[in-house]
DNA sequence: GAGTTTGAAACT
DNA sequence: CAGTTTCAAACTC
């Protein structure tokens, strides 16, 4: 993102911003419902941004670089949905205009507006449901010259309006429309701007179409189309650099007083401009990567792509968009990537605006949001001030979303459904961006603070006064998801997600890094398991927030402490994880101020010696390490290619293969994880520092979840600590990454990629074009949803015990056809198990008895199906004979031997050790009893077959 | 380090 | 669901 960043810069920045000219209203063909809910509606939004053009051909010729003209799309009752940009055909708004022209030109505006809206009465100008002017007013309707009536605003702005027929206007205005009348807004020449309603400046001058249908039924007071909010810019005099200065300064605008520019990486620029409640949205190539503030007034904002959120804490009036045309696709493989152009999307008060490439915006009114917000404010531009504001910015490699928030009671961050906030009085922007380690922390994490918690997004919206809310996700740069986003994609996660309580503070800072810790999965971690539940209310939740299956409801949670903020985050918390004796699951429920009582699910190692408590984390939900193994569902740690090591414990063999500083260190950290476990198993815990949060991404993979109690997007940080953590990790590294991915094609937002199965974020990987971070965070969420539709348990651990005790199997089996499953390429091999009869393999050398057996010289001698058979055969005889010898009764017989001794000890008073000694040896005179008398049967059984034979 | 092999994932 | 293609890791040289 970084190459493209500086070649837009150097393209787009010196082009003269191109005007905004409304020319037509598409009337609206169908109704479509906007029962969508946000994520739905944002995916699809997304899919076609990302993917094709937008419905309207215009687009495709507009997308050519050549195209000069910027087209703009008010769509009402619409967000843009699976469908596509069909749906920007009912009640939209093109807007055009002549894209490269020089400012200086006189600029033609032609709006049309669709049906849906309420006609104009002949004494009355309005567009949407702003009135420009009326007859009513004084002097407001100076004269008529022709069909044109003289109509003087409020403002005092001058403007015709012209009845036009349809059909004589332009064929894309008047297409759809039949019944619709234009209404032709000519500006005197002597007018630079005109003032469609308060503030709004439609910076463009000159002629200005307004094409009202004459569809009575579908006018209603809320359904107008607003303009309000959407203000071309007036020219290409202001560069990149210059932005914000000609934002704030610049006499054409009416409204703008404040204007903060923002812009982002890839050299998008985004103003805000705090005096108005307009929305700016303009497609010019930005260049720089920082943000520069409009006015004295303005905070500097600075977007990089390691900056995290940023939240504006004024009034925003005004939103500049400037989207440049994207040098490269985002995949990069494209070589015409000039060719492609970017597309920004503007949601706003229910409308979202698409913008392809930079001259092209399209306009989509969200049904929902209209619906819900509209005519709140009796009718004052109820449109914009309401509803959300999504912008996809084209970036080099990707899309920016804005998102325009109406300043809710409760943090629009944090609700979780897809309602739209009704109060449309305060806006809040905010415009999020992806923490990153060199980001501006402060403001991102006073985002997803007020996300996180409603007292503090409560008190942020105090703060804020009235300003919207901007979320802006950029691909170029960072990708915020936006919150409708959050809650359609999270909801699996949310569960786990929504258990992160940590606090707003700098412990989220903390508790985010570790979180991405990865968490080696244990081998056989769920022998040991034993549920504990804290709570029944607890439990009921845990089953509650595990739609998407059992593994779904075991989140993964990371425990830290809250010691220093710093020194927390950096400590990996895997450090903390011992997998030894006795492994608990613990499922407690904890309520933080913003979300509702989390229930944290995790596993703590309690050693049967007096060592006191050790505890590691727990999740048997995802996958928790990055090696392709455990990708593939090894839970266990493969740190080497040694294969067929020495039957100890994973955890055994990498302490062993610790250095001695590193076992130090070790011991050391388990020390504290100690120290940790007992002061969370204190009754009291809210006196405990400890942090219980779920594994960085729990979302991923397939974990259904509650509500979010914050957005998706803080729950998926990546650690930022994380990355410069780095591999190694007190354990000897056996919690560290051990591998890197090094995908090149497949973004890693694939299952390719380790990373991005493990349900984590890339960190110090040589991926290229790597969409699998925080910047991307739309692109990921819809690529695990994508892996979650194709297979639901995509994020599974693929290899699990199916009960307890159980040897550790692959769930799907592996399918190696000439490897004989005795190299790494196999899945079960590599994860150190032996295959088993759900496998497909060919050949499989892989068995658990004789892995060493040649069974080559067995390929021919049966077919695979032979081998399959066989194999399973062979299983199944095995635990036949096991079930022949070792009955219920001998077990048991051995059980009373064992425990008759240590009641005669006791009373004996033998010293425990030697009880402990006489008892093994109690139950190894059984064993071997048990053995020789199937030795002794077995022979007797073959003696008797062999009899009859001969 | 480049090229090949391999099998899961993705696609058709 | 099967066959094919894509992909990235594992492996070989």
């Amino acid at each position: 993102m970084d190459t493209s960043g500086g070649n837009l810069d150097s393209l787009d920045d010196t082009e003269p911003l191109p005007e905004l000219s409304f020319e037509d209203f598409l009337e609206p063909t169908s109704e479509k419902s906007s029962q969508h809910m946000e994520i739905e509606a944002l995916d699809s939004e997304e899919d076609n941004i990302g993917g094709e053009d937008l419905a309207d051909p215009a687009n495709d010729s507009l997308n050519t670089p050549q195209f000069k003209k910027n087209v703009v799309h008010i769509l009402e009752d619409k967000r843009l949905n699976s469908s596509g940009l069909t749906v920007l055909k009912s009640h939209a708004i093109k807007m055009v205009t002549a894209g490269g022209t020089p400012p200086a030109k006189a600029q033609v505006t032609d709006v049309k507006i669709l049906n849906k809206l309420k006609p104009i009465p002949s004494s009355t100008l309005k567009i949407g449901s702003t009135t420009i002017a009326t007859k009513s007013t004084p002097g407001s309707i100076t004269k008529t010259l022709g069909n044109l009536t003289q109509i003087r605003t409020k403002d005092g702005q001058v403007i015709f309006v012209q009845k036009s027929v349809p059909g004589t206007q332009s064929s894309t205005a008047v297409t759809g429309s039949p019944s619709g009348g234009i209404r032709r807004l000519v500006a005197p020449s002597g007018i630079q701007k005109a003032v469609l309603s308060k503030g709004v400046t439609m910076a463009s001058t000159g002629l200005v179409k307004a094409a009202v249908p004459a569809k009575a039924s579908t006018s209603v007071p809320g359904s107008a189309i607003t303009l309000k909010g959407i203000q071309p810019l007036a020219g290409g005099t202001a560069k990149a650099s210059t932005s914000s200065t000609t934002a704030t300064t610049s006499p054409s605008l009416a409204q703008p007083n404040k204007i903060q520019v923002v812009r982002t990486a890839d050299g998008k620029i985004i103003k805000i401009n705090q005096a108005g409640p307009s929305l700016l949205v303009n497609a010019k190539q930005g260049t720089g990567t920082t943000v520069t503030p409009g006015g004295s007034a303005a905070t500097s904002v600075k977007l990089s792509p390691s900056t995290g959120n940023v939240v504006l804490n004024k009034p925003v009036g005004q939103v500049v968009v400037r989207t440049e045309t994207p040098v490269k696709t985002a995949t990069g493989s494209v070589a015409s990537a000039s060719a492609t152009p970017g597309k920004m999307l503007v949601q706003s008060g229910g409308k979202q605006i698409l913008v392809s490439n930079k001259n092209i915006i399209k306009l989509s009114p969200n049904a929902s949001a209209t619906s819900s917000t509209t005519h709140t404010t009796g009718g004052q531009t109820p449109s914009t001030s309401s509803g959300l504001h999504a912008i996809q910015l084209p970036g080099k490699g990707g899309i920016q979303y804005v998102r325009v928030l109406n300043n809710n009671k409760s943090a629009a961050g944090t609700s979780a459904t897809a309602s739209i906030p009704k109060t449309v009085q305060t806006q809040k922007i905010t415009v999020v961006r992806p923490p990153a380690a060199t980001g501006v922390p402060a403001t991102s994490t006073t985002t997803s603070a007020a996300a996180a918690s409603p007292a503090a997004a409560s008190k942020a919206n105090l703060a804020m006064g009235n300003t919207n809310k901007i979320v802006m996700r950029s691909m170029g740069g960072s990708i915020v998801p936006l919150p409708s986003v959050q809650t359609l994609v999270s909801k699996r996660a949310l569960g786990a997600i929504s258990n992160a309580s940590k606090p707003a503070s700098a412990a989220s800072s903390s508790a985010t890094p570790s979180a991405s810790q990865e968490l080696p999965r244990k081998h056989r971690l769920t022998d040991l398991n034993v549920q504990l539940k804290q709570s029944a209310s607890v439990s009921s939740e845990a089953s509650d927030s595990s739609d998407a299956g059992p593994e779904a409801k075991k989140p993964r949670y990371v425990i830290t402490m809250q010691q220093g903020s710093q020194k927390a985050a950096s400590q990996p918390v895997q450090k903390l994880i011992n997998r030894t004796a006795n492994v608990q699951r613990v499922v407690s429920s904890s309520t933080s101020p913003s979300s509702n009582s989390t229930k944290k699910i995790y596993n703590y190692v309690q050693p049967t010696g007096s060592n006191g408590a050790k505890y590691m984390i727990c999740n048997s939900g995802v996958p928790q390490s990055s090696t392709s193994a455990m990708r593939r569902g090894y839970t266990g740690y493969v740190e080497n290619k040694t294969r067929r090591p020495p039957p100890i414990s994973p955890q055994q063999h990498r302490f062993k293969q610790m250095g001695p500083q590193q076992q130090s260190k070790h011991q050391q950290l388990q020390a504290q994880a100690k120290q940790r476990i007992r002061q969370q198993q204190l009754p009291t815990e809210q006196s405990t520092p400890i942090k219980v949060e779920p594994k960085l991404p729990t979302l991923p993979p397939g974990v259904k979840a509650n509500v979010p109690a914050k957005p998706l997007f803080e729950v998926l940080k990546p650690p930022a600590t994380a990355a410069a953590a780095g591999a190694v990790d007190p354990l000897g590294g056996m919690t560290s990454r051990r591998k890197h991915c090094n995908c090149s094609r497949s973004q890693c937002l694939k299952l390719y990629c380790d990373c991005f199965a493990n349900g984590e974020f890339c960190q110090d990987c040589t991926c290229k074009d790597c969409f699998n971070n925080l910047d991307y965070e739309v692109e990921r969420e819809r690529a695990i949803r994508s892996c979650l539709d194709r297979n639901p348990s995509a994020f599974k651990p693929k290899i699990t015990a199916p009960n307890s005790g159980d040897m550790r199997l692959h769930n799907k089996g592996c399918n190696c056809k000439r490897s004989g499953c005795l190299k790494n390429y196999c899945e079960c091999y590599e994860a150190k198990i032996p295959c088993s009869s759900i496998c497909k393999c060919v050949g499989c050398r892989n068995m658990e008895d004789r892995p060493d057996v040649d069974m080559d010289s067995l390929d021919g001698l049966m077919g695979v199906e032979g081998q399959k058979k066989d194999k399973a055969k062979n299983k199944q005889l095995n635990e036949n004979r096991a079930n022949i010898y070792f009955t219920d009764d001998v077990i048991e017989a051995t059980i009373m031997c064992m425990i008759s001794r240590i009641v005669m000890h006791e009373k004996q008073n033998v010293a425990v050790e030697d009880m402990e000694r006489e008892v093994m040896e109690e139950m190894g005179e059984s064993l071997t009893q048990i053995i020789a008398f199937a030795k002794e049967k077995q022979e007797t059984s073959q003696i008797d077959e062999s009899k009859p034979s001969s």
